[in-house]
DNA sequence: TAGATTGTTAATCGATTAACAATC
DNA sequence: TAGATTGTTAATCGATTAACAATC
């Protein structure tokens, strides 16, 4: 939860750098989100004392604390599993690069995609998988698969020592213990919506 | 939360009834998801007596009950903004349809694109965007459009009378508050994990 | 010095869990 | 009746917020 609020504050960091603002207190943070500005202290001070009493935090000097926290302050070559609508969809959403994630090589058994680049990045067949991975220091992999693929290719990956994975498959994956896993689930959050307008109507 | 968990208790369900169970305690569906039975129970409870003491919850009834409190017990048609590779993966990501969501009409304003049909699925330009949703009593949109496309799409759709958006533009976008807004943010699950790899390895 | 704002402690709030009478 | 399991109350836990001394 407060790692979710750390990566909210560092793009809003972003934000005010580029609008060229110096420095901004906990309450304006607040305000822009509305949470409380003791929340966005407490988030704060667990890391470190970045702030500077009767000033606020320097939104530079911030924001580089955020991103080493996070690990946004280096390059993550990630592995994208699936190349069809969704796989092609992430690999050209530009908010991964932003923020340090780039897509080092792309998995998918399609005959017809494999062995061809896709603007510089090479499409390999699962069989290479285990063999990019490590020749490219790749720990992240972006699963993106039909949900009846994603549980085989998962025990390849780990079996070729990624450490976290996020899944977009509609599927319930099995890791071991030491591997980070991430489920992002596109149906949930409609079922969510509907519940409201079906509260509302009746 | 609670609302979160009984989309995944539904799932459950679903999937219990197709391995032809046909009741289950509290505690087994509580070991299923780490949870605690407890909790199942008062989640349950909130909405109703569903329960059978001594016997636990039929699995077809609470089913049908959680569907009906969710809203899933009805088709909801929906609008997808922007048909690029997000928009084409989201339209035949198959998730949606099982839980009764039927993408009723596409918007996108590329000439390419327009007044075409996919899967029988029209296809308008974003000026006709409020003709179709009143037209086709459309209550959801999803938005899969550039982040600089958001705000403006937007507007119309609220303008169309729109009552819940599900946005994957990487924009914060303004509704009035009678509207709905559940945002997915692709990049942000990625830098919990990237978060996780970086405490590791200090 | 006066004003502003932090870091942190104590108080509050809400959510989770344990426990158990009710009851199938 | 005995065993199982619910619905619900009371206890616990953790997260949020208020308050304020420290200090720029």
């Amino acid at each position: 939860m407060t790692i979710h609020r750390l990566s909210v504050y560092t793009r809003c960091l972003l934000q005010l750098e580029e609008d060229g603002v110096k420095t901004i207190s906990s309450q304006e943070m607040a305000d822009r989100f509305n949470l409380n500005s003791a929340q966005v202290r407490k988030d704060l001070a667990y890391f470190g004392e970045f702030g500077v009493r009767g000033i606020g935090y320097y939104v530079a000097g911030l924001k580089a604390e955020l991103q080493r926290i996070l690990g946004l302050d280096r390059q993550w070559p990630v592995v994208l599993i699936g190349f069809g609508n969704l796989g092609s969809a992430l690999f050209h959403y530009k908010g991964f690069g932003r923020q340090g994630f780039r897509i080092a090589a792309i998995v998918d058994d399609d005959p017809g995609k494999v062995a061809r680049e896709v603007e510089s990045v090479p499409v390999v067949a699962s069989r290479d998988l285990a063999r990019e991975v490590r020749a490219r220091g790749i720990q992240i992999a972006i699963v993106a698969v039909p949900a009846d693929a994603a549980q085989p290719v998962t025990d390849q990956l780990v079996g070729a020592g990624i450490r976290a994975i996020l899944n977009f498959a509609p599927a319930r994956l099995k890791v071991p213990r030491e591997v980070r896993l991430q489920n992002v689930d596109l149906s949930i959050e409609l079922e969510t919506l509907s519940f409201y307008l079906a509260q509302g109507s009746r």
